[in-house]
DNA sequence: AGCGATTCCTACTCAGCGGTAGCTAAACTC
DNA sequence: GAGTTTAGCTACCGCTGAGTAGGAATCGCT
């Protein structure tokens, strides 16, 4: 029997740091989308990538950088795509329509991409205060978005309270859509994104009654 | 200088294990409400219970299995205190009153008892497996609930399609419920637990023309 | 007071992971 | 093909956190 070693480990095809830096970040998606920040080790990122640890460390300085490009990333990926779906011009007047536009552009990024969506979405929570940080305000200004367009509709019709109201409409449109996505990816194939967004408009506009 | 030690550690009153476990699991409550699993360490729970790591250990065999009790004892507790607020005999006719009262009585428990919930509602993703499984069984249980019930409501309203409807509407209910407990605790006194649960369960039963 | 039982504490071990030093092999130049 | 550069690898360090062994203090009983 030879002395050699049990697992010569074949040697990785060399690349350039800056070609190498992409690959990283794809690898790593689905395994932080499906273990988070804390149960995902940079062994295994580089194992996933074929390649052992050191390299990972001549691509990203630290675990936190590479998470942080990897949602900088994702994130862009997942607004370019919901803006570019997004349908031009909509009627402020209906209201119904508006929602299921944006739905339906929110669905279809979310299916695109889903371990881009899981990766964004609980990087909130877990992750480092930084990026903890940057991910809660990115949330807020999404909400106080929905929540402006909302309170300008409910103040054109009188509404007593709009502001708080308008917060609270805001939120649940937004906890619809989260939920929306999450069945989506929980059962794939069950919805359409576009059908789904309309029946989801339609719910909150009209209420249960419209179905 | 005196050579005695920095800080000789004031020895803890002497409690007797069945006794300590409470006591044990009230301190870990919020810290793992706070900082999740992954990163509540035992040292920080001895700490907080004024002892020491091997304490904590007498009186559970590893950190899991301390977890695991707390989230048996705190899913208790918000289901007792529900099922206490729970209004008896609901016309099963008045959706909407049937909706308030169940929203009432879950926004109330959270409230009372928002570590619990903090802590139960993200076991299902973070902590151990044994215990996750458990969690999201529990929330796939009360999700298959409130579909049936939803069904029942659309079947004899004639509704096509009722069953994948249902489902859909089950999941925004429990959804737009979740919301409506987190804007609880991010606001507090923005909203009345039960003032909030008529106005949500208004927004879906009736839709956002109702506001 | 003396003695056993019980409870707590000091002081470790061990494993896993982030991060690094320094050697080795492939590619490119001439 | 020799020399240089560049990228990859092995083998390590240091720290943190789960879990444990064994000694020290306190309680309860006689």
């Amino acid at each position: 029997m030879p002395s050699k070693k049990a697992s010569p480990r074949t040697r990785a095809p060399r690349v350039k740091p800056e070609d190498r830096r992409p690959l990283i970040l794809d690898a790593a998606l689905p395994i932080f989308a499906e273990h988070g920040y804390r149960d995902t080790s940079m062994e295994a990122i580089a194992a996933a990538v074929g390649v052992t640890k050191p390299v990972v460390y001549d691509a990203f300085p630290s675990k936190r950088a590479l998470f942080r490009a990897l949602v900088d990333r994702e994130e862009r990926r997942l607004l370019t795509q919901i803006a570019a779906a997004f349908p031009r011009e909509t009627d402020l007047a209906d209201v119904e329509a508006l929602l299921a536009g944006a739905l339906t552009a929110s669905f279809a990024a979310v299916v695109a991409a889903p371990h881009s969506w899981r990766a964004v979405f609980d990087a909130g929570d877990a992750a480092d205060p930084e990026i903890a940080r940057r991910v809660q305000r990115a949330r807020s200004d999404q909400l106080k978005r929905v929540e402006y367009v909302i309170e300008g509709i409910l103040a054109s019709r009188g509404t007593e309270d709009a502001q708080r109201t308008a917060g609270l409409a805001a939120r649940m449109i937004i906890a619809v859509g989260d939920a929306g996505a999450q069945l989506l990816l929980a059962e794939p194939g069950l919805w359409e994104p576009q059908e789904l967004a309309g029946v989801v408009a339609a719910l909150l506009v009209r209420g249960l009654d419209s179905a």
